[in-house]
RNA sequence: GCUCCCGUAGUUCAAUGGAUAGAAUGCGAGCUUGCGGAGCUUGUGAUCUAGGUUCGAUUCCUAGCGGGAGCACCA
């Protein structure tokens, strides 16, 4: 009986509505003798006057037949009415137009979108969640930052993205593992073991652990410059560490401990939290192992005194593995790793939210690791993002020191969102203020972001980031401050029986079918990896809430209609808050 | 030199090959006797250039111009 009741619910979503009209229409073009029929789509159109879905499925069958768009169109529209009016009550079209130039319209019956409110309603947190990755393992790979240097505004990119993309996943039914891949092994360490036993200013390093590291980093370099001899050193104290050399393996321990301690304060702030710390030093073990397997395969040969994966078959420059002087580098890392996912997480799809810069590397890595039998085509990928710039056009550089700590940024971000609360709302107690501030100006900085699509890099603008107005975060979070505040005020008895037919003027139904759509914007956005879609929809989800909060009363309304009203507001709520929840946004009761 | 990415209102960004290229911000004009004005309505204003494919191109292809990134011993 339960089972029965599901499915009911599952057919009323939004999905299901396209694939029932893209099965119809295929159906329709068998009979009008088109079996080949290439790739055609249904989507939205982009004036509610063309109704609810559209399908360019005419234009392409003209082509075939060479015939007029418009004629076609005709055809396939009166063949469908037949199918239709077959269907009887069943049927969830209300409506079929052909417009120029051949695109035909479908108007779904409002009862298909005002019987979905009441999905919502009963869903609550879960509306928008499906099975469709049920029992397949994803590993997400992301944020990644390097032991005792700063978190700057870059690492915020591929932490919020993955983080994005993980729950967009986890709400998809997947089982998914978040990694931070940390930079805890490279080279720098000689440099930085080096500096820290000849040039350590311990009481800064009490204070401020990151800062007086990186302090140590740059004033290593300026004296290297000077002092060629230096680098060699670095060298020595690289490989002593690198060996297990106790004194270095110790230093290098507290240098993780202490970084990691400061990572974990960032996050805890942005609210990011990754399944997996396995840092480069974790694979540590297994590079002899990949090393020597790619050169029994014939995979990898040795080089100038290096091993290559030569890959100059498939146009890419070789893959490093091991260098002259017999260490490894982060190529060989993320080769075993590679392996581990695969071997001992299962993974059925790996995605590496790393900067676009890295797009050769992850190119010659996925090459390598497929010719090592790791991993087949499609399994990995890397899902990039495009650079933070300066207001130059230029990238931050850590070396110029131009560079925008993270934590500064939320701060600033915090603390201008806190001086809006203290004009608005100055009556609330300090601790909701604090809440609020919070809320309200980290989620600016990741809507900032996410609402971006990823590929594009963006520009650094302290009052672009952290403009509470317009198509922000603190825009969507008031709307659903306001909900709240009506809802509040209503004092609405939990059990009143919504009758969702009474929601039939334009305002409502343009909100309705904002709603209906939820999990398919969900599944583009997964199956793409961009965030920005989900933004996207919130933000036109809030517009028309808007719209209709302008012109429609609710408490004012007639008793059965104001419970259809409390009803569509809360919907437009749930939705709101999954949909920014996916985005690492809070929402608030009040702001 | 080779490879990859990107050129959209003054500015910052959208746009699965589709209908009148959509927002925000800026500048201009409005909206309070109702639920929160961090809002709403409205005006202004853009696809780098030249070809090609297509019924249809911001999107795909070619060339050029402009910006950025990468190109074995960093990550």
């Amino acid at each position: 009986m339960r089972m029965v009741a599901k499915e009911v619910l599952f057919k009323i979503l939004g999905y299901m509505h396209k694939k029932q009209i893209h099965d119809l229409i295929e159906k329709v073009l068998k009979d009008l003798g088109i079996s080949q029929m290439p790739s055609f789509s249904v989507s939205y159109p982009p004036e509610a006057k063309f109704g609810d879905y559209t399908t360019n499925a005419a234009l392409i069958a003209a082509k075939i037949l060479k015939k007029a768009p418009m004629e076609i169109g005709e055809k396939i529209v009166s063949s469908i009415k037949y199918q239709v009016s077959s269907m009887g009550k069943k049927g969830i079209i209300r409506k079929i137009e052909v417009a120029p130039p051949g695109f035909i319209n479908f108007t779904l019956k409002p009862e298909v979108i005002q019987k979905n409110l009441a999905n919502i309603l009963k869903q609550k947190d879960k509306y928008g969640s499906s099975k469709a990755g049920k029992g397949k393992v994803v590993v997400i790979d992301y944020s990644q930052p390097n032991i005792a240097k700063r978190m700057h505004v870059g690492h915020l990119r591929s932490t919020i993205i993955g983080q994005a993309i993980y729950d967009i996943y986890k709400l998809e039914g997947y089982k998914i593992k978040g990694v931070n891949h940390i930079g805890d092994w490279g080279t720098h360490f000689g440099k930085l073991i080096y500096a820290y036993k000849n040039f350590i200013d311990k009481k800064a390093l009490k204070e401020n652990f990151i800062q007086e590291m990186n302090r140590l980093y740059v004033d290593f370099n300026a004296r290297a410059k000077e002092d060629e001899k230096l680098n060699d050193y670095a060298r020595e104290e690289t490989k002593k560490f690198q060996e297990g050399g106790k004194e270095n393996v110790k230093i290098w321990k507290y240098f993780v401990r202490e970084s990691m301690k400061e990572f974990d304060r960032i996050y805890k702030i942005i609210g990011v939290k990754i399944d997996y710390t396995l840092g480069e030093s974790f694979y540590q073990p297994m590079l002899k192992g990949v090393i020597s397997e790619a050169l029994e395969k014939g995979i990898a040969i040795h080089s100038q005194g290096a091993v290559i994966i030569p890959l100059d078959k498939y146009n890419l420059p070789p893959f490093m593995i091991r260098k002259t002087d017999g260490a490894t580098l982060y190529g060989t890392t993320d080769l075993a790793a590679v392996k581990y996912r695969v071997n001992k997480w299962k993974a059925d799809k790996i995605i590496y939210v790393v900067a676009n810069e890295q797009a050769g590397h992850f190119q010659q890595l996925f090459k390598a690791g497929e010719l090592m039998g790791y991993i087949k085509g499609g399994i990995a990928e890397h899902v990039k993002f495009g650079m933070v710039l300066g207001a130059d056009g230029k990238k931050f550089s850590t070396r110029e020191g131009k560079v925008i700590l993270l934590e500064d940024l939320l701060g600033e971000a915090i603390g201008r969102a806190r001086k809006i609360v203290e004009e608005k709302n100055p009556k609330l107690s300090n601790r909701e203020k604090e809440k609020i501030a919070k809320a309200v100006g980290i989620g600016a900085i990741k809507y900032n972001d996410l609402s971006q699509n990823r590929l594009t890099d963006i520009t650094f603008n302290w009052d672009r980031m952290l403009d509470f107005r317009g198509n922000s975060a603190p825009y969507l979070q008031y709307a659903y401050a306001r909900i709240k505040s009506i809802l509040r005020k209503s004092k609405a008895s939990k059990g009143f029986k919504l009758d969702s037919k009474l929601l039939k003027n334009e305002k409502e139904l343009a909100v309705l079918r904002q709603l209906a759509i939820f999990d398919e914007i969900i599944e583009r956005a997964g199956q793409e990896r961009m965030p920005n879609i989900i933004a996207d929809y919130i933000y036109k989800l809030a517009n028309s809430f808007n719209a209709f909060y302008e012109n429609v009363p609710v408490l004012g309304a007639e008793k059965d209609v104001r419970f259809a009203r409390l009803g569509l507001i809360s919907g437009v709520a749930i939705v709101i808050k999954n949909g920014l929840k996916l985005l690492g946004i809070e929402t608030l009761e009040r702001m």
